[in-house]
This record gives C-alpha cells, sequence and structure tokens, in this order.
RNA sequence: GGGCGGAUAGCUCAGCUGGAAGAGCGCAGCCCUUACAAGGCUGAGGUCGCAGGAUCGAAACCUGCUCCGCCCACCA
C-alpha cells in the first residue's frame, strides 16, 4: 500500500547548525553576494552600521541591532534593491586608550612613560590585534556587510574627512577656541562633553557659612577659597541694600573681600536666597561672574588637589579639604548649622569619579544654528523617527542645546588640525600638516588634543561613502534609507549625524532612523561586566544555532520595550528551527516522482487554503517590516509555519503523500508543498539565513542561491476565502472529535466512531473530504444528514451541523454527566450575559445594525449550544 | 523640576485604527501515530495596576492616583 520513498534518515531529525553556518557564509562572500554596485540600476537601498569599537567583541546589543539591520537589508537585496550595508569600526577614543592604559599599569608603566609616540604604537598594535574580533563576530552572526568596504574611522581617507570638517567648520566660524568652565575628569586627566556627565544622586551636607551679615548655604565648602562674590536675587527685598558693596568678611584664611551682585540665577525661595560666586569652580558661577565682572580664583587644580591660590589648604585633596575646611570653621564659628542634603552630583561616564568644573581653553562647535536644520529636518519628513515618541527626546535636546567641547585630553583620537606659532603666537587651522608659521614663518606647534570621538562618528554616513571627494557612492547612497540604532546613542551620534550630514551635504543623512530598545538579562538588569550577568552572544549561538538566536531577538523587538534575553527564551525559537528541518524533510523524503517542470494540476481544497495563508503571512510580514515590527513579521512566520503548514497541511498532505492510488493527488500535494515550503524558506531567510539556504539548495529551486531568490509577494489572485471557510469547517469538525477525544480521556490508539449529522450547507464538503476528518481525527466518520443521535454519545457542534461520538464501552458515563451539567451551567450564564445587553435599550438602539445583528447570532448559537447540551444529558445515561 | 516608557495567564511578553483577551515557556491529562519527544493531541489558568469619566460598547480613549524603570535639568 505505501509507496516506497527516500527513507528520512538520510537527512539528519535534528537541526545541525554549526556545519550548516560554517559553509554558507564563506560561500556567499566569496560569491559576492554582500557586495553593492554604485553604478547599479537597481534602486538603492542603505544603511550605515553604527560602527563598533574596534577593540571590542561582540555583546548583545550588538547582536540585535546587527541582526534587525540585517534582516532589513537582506529582505531589500531579496526585493530588488541594490542593497549596501556599510560596516566599519569606531576608534573610540577615551574607551580603548583606558584598555590600553590599563594594560600598560598590568606592567607597571604609565602612558607618560611611553611617550606620546610609543604610546600610540601600542595602542594601534593592539587595534591590528584585536581589531578583527568583532568582525569575524559579525560574520558568524551573519551579517551581510559590504565588507569590500570596510572603514575604521581613523583611515587616511577618515582622517581626511575630519579635517576638512574641522577646517570648514572653523572657516565659517563654527568651530572656536574659547576659555570656559569645563567637565574635568581629574582621573582620566581630559575634558568631558555635557553628554559624557552621568548624574548621580547622593547624600551630601548642606553647610550654611556666615559671610559676615549674610549666612548662605553651599554643599561644597571647599570652593569657598575661590569665591569672588556673593549674588542674591534683584528683587530680593532682604538683601536690596547689600547690593554694589563689597564686603569684608572674616573666613578661614584672615578678611576677604567679597562683592555683592544681584543675578536672576538666584533662587530667593532657596536656602537663605543668598548664593556665594565661585566663578572658577561652578558653571552657574561661571556664568554671573562673567555678567558682573567679577574674576576668576582657581583653587582645585586638574590634579583634583588644591592649588597654590588655597593657602594652607594647598596640596590637599578636594574632598578632604572640604572635610578639613568645615571643621576649621566650626572651630571659627563661621558655620550657623549643616543639614543633611540629597542632590545629584556629575560624575565622569567611563570612571565614575565625580567631576570637577574648572576653566580651561578649549575647542568647541557652535551647533545652535546646525541644531535648527536638524530641528526642521524631522519635522518636515526630511527624516522620520520610529517609533515616534523619540522626535520629543530629539526635539527638547535640540532646542535646548548648548555649545559642544570637542577637544580631549587625549592622544588615541584624531588630533586637532590645529596649530601654533611659537613666535608670533598665531593661531592656524589647517588640511594639511604645517611645520613653519604661515604668517612669521616661526616654528610651529600641533594643538595636543584630540577630537570627541563622537565628532568623527557624525560624519559617518557621508564619510564612509567617500566625502570630500565627489563619489559615486555617495551619489547613490547619500542619502542613506535608514539608521538602526538604540535610544542611548541619541544625543552622542543620531543629533551629531543629523546635523553634521545637513551641514556639509545639505541633505540628511538617512530618511529613518529606527530606535530599538536595549536587551537586558533575564531579570531585566542592564548587563554590565562588574555586575557579572552579561550573557555572551557567540555563547548562545553556539548552543542554539545563529538563526535561532536572530530569530529570538527579532521576535522580542517589539516597539519601545526592553528586550530581556534568555537562555530559554532561545530554545524555544532553536525548536522552531528544528520544527522548520522536519517539516522541509518531510518534504524531500517524499519527492519521488516530482517534476518540477511539469504543469502544475490544480491544487484541491488544501492546497488552495495553506496557498491562501501563505498570501495572508507574506502580506502581513511585508506590512509588519515597513512600519519596523519585527516581532510582528517573526510571529507572523512562525504562526504560518508551525499551525498553518505543520499541524494542518502537512498532516493533511501526509494521506496524499503515502497512498499511491491516486498519483495525480499526489502529483498535486507535492507541487503545493514544494511551492509553498520553497517561498517560506524565502519568507524566513532574512531572519534565519542559514537554515533556509542550506533547505531551499535542497528543494527544487531556480537560481544559485536564497540571497539572490525574490523576496515573496503575495500572489497575484489575492487570498481565497472560500477555501479558508471551507477548511475552517473541517477544521473544527477535526477539533471538535480530538476534544472529545481529549475530554474523555480516549487513548489515540482508540479508532472512534462518530456520525456527523451535516447541515444542508456544508454536506458535500464534509462527504467531499470525510477521509480527511477521518485521518486526522483517527476516527471512522460516517456523514448522514438525517442521522439521529446514539445512545452513550458525545456531542459536537460545528457551525449548523452535529457530531455524534459513540461512548459506550469507551468512557464513565456517569463522570460525563458531571461534565455536561457543569458546561450547560457555563454556557447558561453566557446566555444571560448576551441577553442582558440585547435587551439594553441603549444597544439595541444605538449600537450599529451589524453589531446588534451579531450579538443575536451569538445569542442563537448559545441556546442552540444549550438546547443540546440539555439534551446530550439523556444521551450519555 | 521637566519629559518618556511600563503595569495583561504562574513566568516572559504580543494585543497597531475601540466590538466580551492571545503566544511562548511552565503546569495537568493522554500519546515514542513511519518529519520532528527539540514532537503530537487535549485541557486548566486572566475582576487587562487602582479610581473616576466620555461611549451603545474600553485592556485600548480622557482625568486623577499608586508602584516600577529610564532620560533630561546650572536650585547653590
Amino acid at each position: 500500500m505505501t509507496q516506497a520513498r527516500q527513507s528520512p534518515t538520510t537527512i539528519p531529525d535534528r537541526y545541525e547548525p554549526v556545519a550548516v553556518e560554517e559553509r554558507w557564509y564563506p560561500e556567499w562572500e566569496k560569491r559576492g553576494y554582500f557586495r553593492a554596485d554604485p553604478e547599479s540600476a537597481k534602486p538603492p537601498y542603505c544603511i550605515v552600521i553604527p560602527p563598533p569599537n574596534v577593540t571590542g567583541s561582540l555583546h548583545m546589543g550588538h547582536a540585535f541591532t546587527m541582526t534587525l539591520q540585517d534582516v532589513l537589508t537582506r529582505v531589500k537585496r531579496m526585493d530588488g534593491f541594490n542593497a549596501l550595508w556599510q560596516p566599519g569600526t569606531d576608534h573610540a577614543g577615551i574607551a580603548t586608550q583606558v584598555v590600553v592604559e590599563r594594560q600598560l599599569a598590568a606592567e607597571g608603566k604609565t602612558k607618560d612613560d611611553l611617550g606620546r609616540e610609543a604610546f600610540l604604537r601600542r595602542v594601534w598594535a593592539w587595534k591590528d590585534e584585536s581589531g578583527g574580533t568583532i568582525i569575524r563576530q559579525l560574520k558568524k552572526l551573519g551579517a551581510s556587510c559590504d565588507w569590500s568596504r570596510l572603514r575604521f574611522t581613523l583611515d587616511d581617507d577618515l582622517v581626511r574627512a575630519v579635517r576638512e570638517a574641522f577646517v570648514r567648520l572653523y572657516d565659517e566660524g563654527l568651530i572656536y577656541r574659547d576659555d570656559y568652565i569645563v567637565n574635568w575628569c581629574p582621573r582620566c586627566q581630559t575634558v568631558l562633553s555635557d553628554l559624557e556627565v552621568e548624574r548621580e544622586e547622593r547624600d551630601a551636607e548642606f553647610v550654611y557659612i556666615k559671610y559676615g551679615p549674610l549666612t548662605l548655604g553651599t554643599v561644597r565648602p571647599e570652593t569657598k577659597l575661590g569665591d569672588t562674590g556673593v549674588a542674591v536675587h534683584p528683587g530680593d527685598p532682604r538683601y536690596a541694600h547689600y547690593v554694589g558693596r563689597t564686603l569684608r568678611i572674616p573666613s578661614v584664611d584672615g578678611e576677604i573681600d567679597i562683592r555683592v551682585v544681584a543675578d536672576e540665577a538666584v533662587d530667593p525661595e532657596f536656602g537663605t536666597g543668598v548664593v556665594k560666586v565661585t566663578p572658577g569652580h561652578d558653571p552657574v558661577d561661571f556664568e554671573i561672574g562673567k555678567r558682573h565682572g567679577l574674576p576668576i580664583r582657581t583653587v582645585i587644580g586638574f590634579d583634583g588637589r588644591m592649588t597654590a591660590a588655597a593657602g594652607k589648604y594647598a596640596g590637599m585633596d578636594r574632598f578632604e579639604c572640604r572635610r578639613k575646611i568645615v571643621e576649621d570653621m566650626q572651630a571659627l564659628g563661621l558655620i550657623e548649622r549643616i543639614e543633611p542634603y540629597r542632590h545629584a552630583v556629575g560624575l565622569c561616564y567611563r570612571c565614575k569619579t565625580v567631576v570637577e568644573p574648572l576653566v580651561s581653553k578649549q575647542w568647541y562647535v557652535r551647533v545652535k544654528p546646525l541644531a535648527d536644520v536638524a530641528l526642521a529636518a524631522a519635522h518636515d519628513g526630511r527624516i522620520t523617527i520610529v517609533p515616534s515618541g523619540w522626535l520629543n527626546t530629539y526635539d527638547q535636546w535640540m532646542q535646548n542645546i548648548r555649545p559642544w567641547c570637542i577637544s580631549r585630553q587625549l592622544w588615541w583620537g584624531h588630533r586637532i588640525p590645529a596649530w601654533y606659532c611659537e613666535r608670533d603666537g598665531s593661531v592656524h587651522v589647517s588640511r594639511t600638516d604645517l611645520t613653519s608659521c604661515p604668517s612669521c614663518g616661526g616654528p610651529m606647534r600641533q594643538d595636543p588634543d584630540v577630537l570627541d570621538t563622537w565628532f568623527s562618528s557624525g560624519l559617518w554616513p557621508f564619510s564612509t561613502l567617500g566625502w570630500p571627494d565627489d563619489t559615486a557612492e555617495l551619489r547613490t547612497f547619500y542619502p542613506t534609507s535608514v539608521l538602526v540604532t538604540g535610544f542611548d546613542i541619541i544625543f552622542f551620534w543620531v543629533a551629531r549625524m543629523a546635523m553634521l550630514g545637513l551641514h556639509f551635504m545639505k541633505a540628511e543623512p538617512f530618511r529613518h532612523v529606527y530606535i530599538h530598545a536595549l536587551v537586558r538579562d533575564a531579570e531585566g538588569q542592564k548587563m554590565s561586566k562588574s555586575k557579572g550577568n552579561v550573557v555572551d552572544p557567540l555563547a548562545i549561538m553556539g548552543k542554539y544555532g545563529t538563526d535561532a538566536f536572530r530569530f529570538t531577538l527579532a521576535a522580542f523587538a517589539a516597539q519601545g520595550r526592553d528586550i530581556r534575553i534568555s537562555d530559554e527564551r532561545v530554545e524555544g525559537y532553536r525548536n522552531f528551527a528544528n520544527k522548520l528541518w522536519n517539516a522541509a524533510r518531510l518534504v524531500l523524503s517524499n519527492l519521488e516522482g516530482y517534476d518540477p517542470e511539469g504543469e502544475p494540476p490544480p491544487a484541491g481544497l488544501p492546497g488552495r487554503w495553506i496557498e491562501s495563508r501563505l498570501h495572508a503571512a507574506i502580506h502581513d510580514v511585508r506590512t509588519a517590516l515597513d512600519a519596523y515590527r519585527f516581532n510582528e513579521a517573526a510571529g507572523t512566520i512562525y504562526q504560518f509555519l508551525w499551525s498553518d503548514v505543520c499541524d494542518w497541511y502537512l498532516e493533511i498532505a501526509k494521506t496524499a503523500l503515502y497512498r499511491a492510488d491516486d498519483p495525480a493527488e499526489r502529483q498535486r500535494v507535492q507541487h503545493t508543498l514544494v511551492t509553498v515550503l520553497e517561498a517560506t524558506l524565502r519568507l524566513l531567510h532574512p531572519f534565519m539565513p542559514f537554515i533556509t539556504e542550506e533547505l531551499w539548495q535542497r528543494l527544487p529551486h531556480e537560481g544559485e542561491s536564497i540571497m539572490l531568490a525574490a523576496y515573496p509577494r503575495a500572489s497575484r489572485t489575492g487570498p481565497d476565502p472560500e477555501a479558508e471557510r471551507q477548511m475552517a469547517v473541517l477544521i473544527q469538525a477535526v477539533t471538535a472529535i480530538r476534544n472529545i477525544r481529549g475530554e474523555m480521556r480516549i487513548s489515540p490508539a482508540q479508532t472512534l466512531a462518530a456520525v456527523v449529522k451535516a447541515a444542508p450547507g456544508d454536506e458535500a464538503l464534509l462527504r467531499e473530504h470525510v477521509g480527511l476528518l477521518q485521518t486526522l481525527a483517527r476516527a471512522r466518520v460516517t456523514i448522514d444528514p438525517r442521522a439521529t443521535r446514539p445512545r452513550a454519545s458525545a456531542l459536537g457542534v460545528v457551525g449548523e451541523s452535529e457530531i455524534y461520538v459513540e461512548l459506550e464501552g469507551l468512557v464513565d458515563l456517569a463522570a460525563e454527566r458531571q461534565r455536561l451539567e457543569k458546561e450547560i451551567k457555563r454556557v447558561g450564564e453566557a446566555i444571560a450575559f448576551t441577553r442582558g445587553k440585547l435587551a439594553r435599550p441603549d444597544f439595541a438602539e444605538r449600537a450599529p445594525a451589524e453589531i446588534v445583528d451579531k450579538e443575536r447570532d451569538k445569542l442563537a448559537e448559545q441556546e442552540a449550544l444549550h438546547a443540546k447540551l440539555v439534551a446530550s444529558l439523556g444521551w450519555v445515561g
């Protein structure tokens, strides 16, 4: 009876990812599938990678963002676009420098022992040694970047781009050098931008100090030594008579002169309404000082210790000084009282050292005019931010933007292209290195500082494409299509690219910005090395396969919510990959006699149904992807493949495949199986590139790789509602019988006997597919429109039809009676609810007619069911 | 001080434009039925954070509140 067929054991019954992944990735790369062609006539699609730290290694955040970018790139590539995923790495200034400094420290050395040149050679060596790691790992992830275009932010081309940008901004007056109060990290020995300062709530002491006749509060008593004034609000009547006067007051270091000024920055409601002004160590005070011409006294140095100007406290650590000075003031009776106080302190984002505001000379970008343009672009549709909620965040920051401090006292990075003449002191900013002063010919000294690492990152979308040259790449791929990144670098990176891109290219750097959430551990904690809760993506990939891992990330990528990752979550999708593998195994081992060239016979009902479901799945996946709803796209494929294809269609198809008596049926089922599975593989490929390629190659197919195959389009014939309706009836009938089996605890081995009292509308359908019912429900099924219900039978209801399953000798009828009674009660309650609803005049008269009708139909159904259940009671006892 | 997000089954989360709640895992029962036990079938389990409101109708919209999380901010 059963036709001889290829044994499924020729293909392993478990999907083994490692071998497949190792085979396909190098093959794709070798064949040049990742390459984009700037001269191509196809429509362009471009994503620039958020460049990972060159010396870093792949963490969950990378894996997540890169997976999404690869999904998009692969979809577009299959969809006929000239797709470029532009890869690259970042020199990551301070981060990398700190790592190498730490290495040196382990050898008992400091960077100053080596000197600048030797230190930089050392960093480059470290870059050369570790720089390939993350690239290899991205390949492991399946990333289809055009590696022939790999860029590094310190490549010669990019150095040139950075200099060009710097010089142009300088010439336009948008870059300037200024003495200003900055955020200084005494440990890292560098200035930090406002964004690089983190805020943390800490407990502190609020010390009320007597300033002669005045009293004021401060949390930083040590800065008292740098006070050059006190300020009150201009409208504060309590202190009006002091304004403009200079007070001679007793202090820890004898008597000092303090001027009283009136300034709007003072809040009369806070504390005593008097504030000490320390222009050298507080940003607000700096501004106040500037407005009133108060001198700057620097009492804390770059090393975090008190300077000579601090008199007897010179050389003391700033916090030790704080303690000591309070002691001394207490001894002198200068302290009125001390209150506990909780406030935010600024910390260095890298080392968490308390940042010291200090006055120093730094380079700045006047970003306000650039921000205005970037703001406009996000509001007139040139740049679309998805999810749109982030536009708010972007706006607020752009609107309140302050000058961007771009110089850093580091060695690793883009050195500032400014030279100072040692003879006449003139400043020259230049695209090329200067050796002698253009004005006087004197010896030049280049600014020792480097640029904030985000300066070069801000040029990334066009610097990687060849700017400042007018390249084919720029013309083809700029503006890029979408930027995919996490919300944590909207200000650092997205905003800067928007500003700089619009400024230099006169066009937005990306049309869409897709902002995704963060990947956290299973408990929702941010992963960090210190917490020891880091989940290594490579370990996950090794354990469950790259495809399963990628699919997990996509499936959890719901907008606006962080992702919690754990082994169990990946395991589920590993099983999904395995399910697909076995579904393909079933198809592949039953292709004997299949003619891929042959004219396909018209599909039967199940075939039409599964094709209609496929049509819907393709449509839904495309819609979801267009809106960056990765989780919905993944969920749609998952449900379609597992439920519709495996649970139903394959089970139905087996009947035809295993029987030799209807070769035409076998043929058409084979055809449907192949076309549906092949299309599903293409639909899934961007998410699970490896397993889909492997299986696609084994199936009858056209073309050399699934990567080059077309992304599925919903069929021209559209959905097939009639097939869906009919299959729904059959599925319900099967489920009804299985339901009875399950409820009654009847063994699957037991073949049931069922009589279907078919309603007139469904009789023909049920008769035609009675074989399908018998197989799937494991029952002998008789269709009889005039059947009467046998004694000792269970009732199933499918629309207007009824199914009677004989129970005699199979179940405990008394128990069944109880169950029925319970069910009758439940349905009775549902009927009461619906009746109540329909009886309410507000509903009956005001709800739309079709809703009322629907409720009526529902009630009728419920009542019919109730009556049948009541009747059933008589049939089980 | 401003802004944003979250609160839905035991757990982790979907639920887009309002029409009596879904998935995965876990749990219970029956099955090694010739693609897959990493599987199949069946089932139990939810006053959708709380309180109001507009609506014929709310998990979804409005208001207030509670509890988490995040971002921004020059109240010393």
